[in-house]
DNA sequence: CGCCGAGTTGACAATGGTTCTCAACCGGGT
DNA sequence: ACCCGGTTGAGAACCATTGTCAACTCGGCG
């Protein structure tokens, strides 16, 4: 739809840096969901001095590339997490925010075979459950 | 965590005024999810003159009465539509953006039983899968 | 019927996440 | 070592959304 095409096959050849290098290794040192300016966060704790503008372009690439998950918090910010982790969702309280990670096989097969049924392939899914607990209602 | 409490029980009275009719009309004009600047070229075309501000509260109000459905589109952007159309979600390729809308009973079923399992009420939730459609892969 | 107070509105400023711009820089093939 | 194109960083630019605040409206009351 957009310009993000690739008639010859992969993207361009994509250097290694010591800017993307750090930012693909922060990526490793957590497990759930990080907004950009975190992960800038993170680096500056680590030492490493990368520009605001180069992890968002970095994470744009990983992304891109399939190499990162990407949310939407429910303001509008996205939010950020290498791949494939023991899978799982959250259920999220919407008045206190407490919450939950759940499994569950059936809706993994269930994606995988709606998924294919359309002839999609390399398959993922978002899936997020908002509720009131029971301190709550 | 948010200051979206309610002491006293329900939110104050809700005035019906003439923009706050003329929001709720143009919602039932479509069954797909727009965005806020969307809708409120819709009123300026109806003739209707109201502020955007006054479509972004408004909007608000209803979906926190869970009267409209908030979702966000890949760029952040929130988009809305009035409850209760068949409840369905999407199937979308990665790269061309092609999507399919679709439905599964069992989801619906797992994600209201796994709530209920954790004691949460009045549930929601949103999926979205992501793939590589036929043409593309 | 006119008056009043609280809820509402609209024009505009302010926010804040994300992207763009562009000159300086760096990696790596020759 | 040299060059060229990909990459970076600082800051400006964007743009959807929210805050501000004086003017306005609804609806109950005297």
């Amino acid at each position: 739809m957009t310009s993000t095409d690739d008639p010859a096959g992969t993207t361009p050849p994509l250097r290694p840096t010591r800017q993307r290098r750090a930012v693909t290794e922060v990526l490793e040192s957590f497990t759930d969901f990080r907004s950009a300016q975190e992960i800038h966060e993170l680096l500056g704790e680590r030492g490493e001095t990368v520009g605001l503008a180069t992890v968002y372009r970095t994470l744009q690439r990983l992304s891109e590339a399939g190499d990162v998950d990407v949310l939407r918090t429910e303001d509008g910010e996205a939010i950020y997490r290498r791949c494939s982790d023991s899978h799982h969702h959250h259920l999220v309280c919407r008045s206190c925010g407490a919450t939950v990670e759940v499994e569950g096989p059936a809706v993994e097969r269930w994606t995988r075979a709606i998924a294919a049924e359309h002839g999609y392939a390399d398959v993922s899914h978002t899936l997020e459950i908002f509720g009131t607990c029971a301190r709550c209602s």
